[in-house]
DNA sequence: AGCAGTCTGTGACAATTATCACGCTGAAAT
DNA sequence: ATTTCAGCGTGATAATTGTCACAGACTGCT
């Protein structure tokens, strides 16, 4: 865990820090590797740190009372957890889950020093604010979705994200896993999803979904 | 219009500002007075200033494509408007209506300052992180019970807002408002409030609708 | 009183989604 | 190669919600 490395990521994933805020982020804060599939946040969990995230990917989700849980959004290196920020400047309990996709390098910002850089730091409040922002507009647009259009449509709409957070024409991903972060069964996801296959949208596999866009 | 007035507002509705900040804002803000039932936000509208409600109740929903509404949240006196400052600071537009529920005062900050009180003022930046998070936080509820729960739920916790919210045993409303904040039919509504009567949840008159709990 | 318009209650039916049941397939393991 | 099992396809059926149709009740107005 060395400052060289802390360095690294700033400059490397949090270019448009202003340059005194890069160096006190790398006196104070310390880089955590989460292994893939490790939870980071779990509901009732003090926050301790805001967490950067400088490579891997997050997924946030919700949990309802009996066990369900509903995909909210993904992060990605050179994003914050905005709930982190927040909770931390005031000592709360974390609302949502945020599960480690990928081997995921965080760089974690102690809560003892975030008053200083908000105050001190132009950039790091802009940060804030914009991914603040940027959360709200993800969770805004995705009640749009719940409240508005049917299975079909989210179904659509989750694999576009999906398929654009991947970056590729290809995901590894079973019925069952989609069918969790939608709340809803499998048998339900299976049937729109061929309905998509004959429509030409999609190409299914074992394991897998092509986009076909 | 005058300092006099504005000063006696954040007195009293923003008492936690400190004194410096309260000087501050005397300075730049203005006061406006909405009308009952008049749009405050629209979206695509740019946002020239942050928004804090101090007399007055207002409505924030979110309109789908073909015209639907959907209830997010309340503001009260003593809140402001998450989004008016998010976008107010990034010079963006506004993806969700505001109406003024009462005739309602608002204190407006000019979008050109806020960068000097988030520097300058701990207790202005505390206030809008707090105030975003609350919002967070009602977002996130609100998606659950979007996604978790039934229109039976639904409409139990969007009741026992409204009432909190009107501090009073006793609301006007019509099913066909209540089915438009919910985004379902008037029929649903008129089924399940029945229902809650025969409970002895409510009781039910014309355009109004008691709490007995 | 009589009329018009809004609000509410309710049955019938359609559409969507959830649940159950079961069989098939392909991949991995022994 | 045979077994085993997770993943997938699909019909049948239930539950929830949306839509249509219409009637009665209350309110305000003339």
């Amino acid at each position: 865990m060395n400052t060289e490395t802390i360095r690294h990521y700033i400059e490397k994933k949090f270019p448009f820090f202003e340059s005194g805020l890069k160096d006190r982020i790398e006196e104070v804060a310390s880089v955590k590797h989460i292994p893939a599939g490790e939870l980071i946040m779990r509901p009732g969990q003090y926050i301790k740190h805001t967490v950067l995230v400088a490579e891997g990917v997050v997924k946030l989700y919700r949990e309802g009372e009996d066990g369900e849980e509903a995909f909210i959004y993904h992060l990605n290196p050179g994003q914050a957890c905005a709930l982190s920020i927040i909770c931390a400047a005031k000592q709360e309990t974390s609302q949502v889950l945020a599960k480690a996709m990928e081997n995921t390098t965080a760089i974690m910002i102690p809560v003892s020093v975030i008053d200083e850089l908000m105050k001190n730091y132009k950039s790091w409040y802009y940060f804030v604010l914009e991914n603040y922002r940027d959360r709200f507009d993800e969770l805004l647009t995705l009640l749009d979705h719940v409240m508005f259009k049917g299975m079909d449509e989210r179904l659509e709409f989750y694999l576009s994200n999906q398929f654009s957070q991947a970056g590729k024409k290809d995901i590894i991903i079973t019925h069952q896993e989609i069918a969790n972060d939608l709340n809803t069964s499998r048998e339900v996801v299976s049937r729109l999803l061929k309905k998509m296959e004959t429509d030409k949208k999609v190409r299914l596999n074992r394991n897998s979904i092509e986009w076909l866009k």
